[in-house]
DNA sequence: AGCACGCCGACT
DNA sequence: GTCGGCGTGCTC
């Protein structure tokens, strides 16, 4: 008899399958195997059982061993895997290895902790009165058992805790159970549902009146209730007895709607997928997924992938929001491939925003999804904050904020609220210039300046990490006067604190909060009202709920306006939407105050009535007319090497690879938007086609010309869909 | 991607 | 005479 052989997907960059014998193994397929490969081991997937060695009959290697501490990934999941490798073209076995938590990638096998045990009194009155008044501490730890609670939690009330437990249970006051065998019996309990508004039931409804594959654009503006809308799509859901995948941007938000999501259902079962978790607690949460005990996944782009068993609906967070996008490795779009996954179990899903990303406004538009929309504040008490743009020509360095900006800030401290300076550039300055001969501090491995660190009198390179000491003088001149040019946070920081001596002045930006913890002291800080002014990036534009703050300043984030990027519109809205969002959440109404070198641009016109419907018709008309995305699909084929003529030669020679199809478009290489990045000279080819479809067919036969083109010194990648160009 | 094999410069 | 540079070739 002769063995079987297996088809095992391996993480190499390789696209091809690899036949395994199974050996003294019987493994399932999606089943983890560990397999020898050239001189090393690695650990595979099995994809097929009974295949036919082929050319290799005869001298297959049997694989090593299956760990089997990874349920198989059901065909669902191989199912999108397949799918996602086809359409971003990369390799099947590196998407698998992407999809599956980092401790089943390698070829340690991972051992669970034992389930942990759940004490709970089974007569709480007997037990409090066996123990007596005369010991109070005793007491404080045997009330704690009127619910199921750890040993950590009780050894947290009191270290001696577990010695007096271990006695009560010899007396049989205590029992035991793991928190499986507590959560299997469990009846689903609901927080209290607030009362929704007419546009809110509407959604609701139309949600759970979906039968298989509906997908929804939920169109909610800043306030207007959209998660409450999740979480009664969810409850008809968990009802149903059906779990639910809900994708979050990859932000600090997650730990607060994974407060409200537990607060509305605290006996049902949440696995949070976030970056604060080790690579251990990831695992066991995608176990908790696999095997169906948690009915609720709440995580960013890579929890797309993960095994439900029951899922009933998929819910998309801010699916405008770029960080949807992988930008190395597989460049999926969890967005995206959500969509597909919806689509393939059957069931609908919910894509929320209150600024949708152009091509999914288009699909609603189109009737392909269904529009949902959320025009009315529901958040009680809450207006519109009135948004102001404030002109300016060229503000002198030492300034910095507008007249009117100054008055506005001066009335939110006098009025005893907070203000928000928003500017989304780090560091001191952007530039740091000669004033004799106009040389300007650039990094040595990028094609890019050195922001100036005045704090830590260094000059950073945002790209590569690359820094040193700020140079005296002019390195071309001799000059001594160098002056920092442009404002980041630092510098903002500095003139805000010099202009509102009296006031707190907080700066929240990666600089400030590297370390773990500090932003949550910081923006504990922001809540406790022992911060007056806040000077922030990006990282405060999302999520974070002020609800003390009634002004936002907003400085410098027009300047992509007229810049190469067609989608700069789209994300200048949405940013600037979701910075004025965070004030007058509460109460009064709040100010949003923008300085702008460019006021008359229509863009603003729309901005002010909070039009985005008109701005993305406006939008999509141009994108029409000049052939842009949603109305062509695109791939960019990227490339990098330390030499420019080489990657120049490589991109001209991939070119060539393409077939000539109607309705494809193979441009010429052009130097990447910045040409240089740590060393590595860059360029891309862009693809234009009229559908999927040639675009598709024209990678499926250009890429296997591609991958064997002699050079080894150049790193390339395929970007489907790209966001960046 | 790794990792080995392979053929040419400065050192214990 | 070796240690080690990274070019190129393969992995069921």
């Amino acid at each position: 008899m002769t063995e079987k052989c297996l088809q095992v997907a391996l993480d190499v960059p390789l696209d091809r399958l690899f036949s395994y014998g199974a050996g003294e193994f019987n493994p399932q397929i999606g089943e983890r195997v560990l397999v020898p490969f050239g001189p090393r081991r690695l650990s595979g997937i099995v994809l097929a059982t009974g295949a036919d060695p082929g050319e290799y009959a005869g001298k297959l290697r049997s694989i090593l061993a299956c760990p089997a501490d990874m349920p198989p990934l059901p065909e669902q999941v191989l199912a999108l895997c397949r799918f996602v490798a086809s359409y971003y073209h990369h390799p099947l076995g590196a998407v698998l290895a992407a999809a599956v938590p980092v401790v089943f990638r390698g070829t340690a096998s991972f051992s669970p902790p034992d389930p942990e045990y759940l004490y709970q009194a089974g007569d709480l009155q007997a037990l409090l009165s066996a123990i007596g008044s005369r010991a109070p501490a005793r007491l404080k730890v045997a009330e704690l058992l009127a619910v199921p609670v750890t040993a950590g939690q009780l050894r947290s009330a009191n270290p001696a805790a577990m010695r007096w437990v271990r006695d009560w249970q010899a007396a049989g006051f205590v029992q035991t159970t793991t928190a499986e065998a507590d959560s299997a019996g469990e009846t689903l309990l609901l927080g209290p549902q607030p009362p929704l508004n007419a546009e809110q039931q509407a959604a609701v409804a139309a949600i759970a009146a979906a039968t298989g594959f509906a997908p929804f654009l939920l169109y909610g503006i800043t306030g207007s209730g959209k998660t409450e809308v999740y979480l009664q799509a969810i409850a008809s859901q968990l009802a149903a007895g059906r779990q639910v995948l809900v994708l979050v941007p990859e932000i600090n938000l997650t730990p607060q709607l994974e407060q409200r999501f537990r607060q509305r259902f605290p006996a049902v079962l949440l696995a949070s997928l976030h970056s604060g978790l080790n690579d251990r607690q990831r695992a066991l949460a995608w176990l908790d997924a696999t095997q169906g005990r948690a009915k609720i996944v709440l995580g960013t782009r890579l929890s797309v992938f993960t095994p439900l068993p029951q899922l009933g609906l998929i819910v998309v967070d801010e699916e405008h929001d770029p960080s949807y996008k992988q930008q190395d490795g597989v460049r999926y779009s969890a967005r995206d491939v959500a969509v597909y996954r919806a689509r393939q179990s059957r069931v609908p899903v919910v894509l929320g925003s209150a600024t949708p990303s152009l091509e999914t406004w288009q699909n609603a538009q189109a009737k392909r999804y269904t529009l949902l929309p959320l025009t009315r504040r529901a958040v009680k008490d809450a207006t519109l904050p009135a948004i102001r743009l404030l002109p300016v020509k060229k503000i002198r360095a030492a300034e910095g904020l507008h007249p009117l900006a100054r008055e506005a800030v001066e009335r939110a401290l006098q009025a005893g609220r907070q203000a928000l300076v928003f500017i989304n550039r780090r560091g001191y300055a952007p530039v740091l210039a000669c004033t004799e001969c106009g040389w300007m501090a650039s990094c040595r491995h990028c094609a890019a300046r050195l922001v100036l660190h005045l704090g830590e009198s260094r000059l950073r390179c945002h790209h590569c990490g690359f820094e040193e000491a700020v140079t005296p003088a002019c390195p071309d001149c001799g000059n001594h006067d160098l002056q920092p040019v442009g404002h980041g946070t630092q510098r903002l920081e500095d003139i805000v604190a010099k202009q509102f001596p009296g006031a707190r002045v907080l700066r929240i930006d990666r600089d400030s909060t590297r370390r773990k913890g500090e932003l949550d002291a910081a923006l504990k800080q922001v809540h406790d009202g022992d911060a007056d002014i806040l000077i922030g990036t990006q990282m405060l534009a999302k999520g974070h709920d002020f609800p003390r703050l009634s002004c936002v300043v907003i400085l410098n984030a027009d300047t992509g306006l007229y810049s190469m990027d067609f989608r700069a519109e789209e994300r200048l809205f949405a940013l600037l939407t979701q910075v004025a969002g965070r004030a007058g959440r509460h109460g009064q109404g709040g100010e949003v105050l923008i300085q702008t070198l460019f006021e008359d641009h229509p863009f603003y016109a729309q901005l002010l009535d909070g039009d985005y419907a008109r701005l993305a018709q406006r939008l999509l008309a141009e994108r029409r007319q000049l052939r842009l995305p949603p109305f062509t699909q695109w791939a960019i084929l990227r490339a990098e090497a330390p030499q420019l003529p080489r990657v120049q030669a490589f991109l001209d020679a991939a070119r060539l690879a393409f077939p000539h199809l109607r309705g494809l478009v193979v441009h010429e290489p052009v130097a990447a938007s910045m040409t240089r990045r740590a060393g590595h000279e860059r360029m891309q080819l862009l693809l234009v086609a009229d559908t999927r479809a040639v675009l598709h067919q024209a990678m499926d036969e250009a890429l296997p010309r591609i991958a064997a083109l002699p050079d080894s010194q150049i790193r390339w990648s395929l970007d489907v869909d790209p966001l960046e160009v």
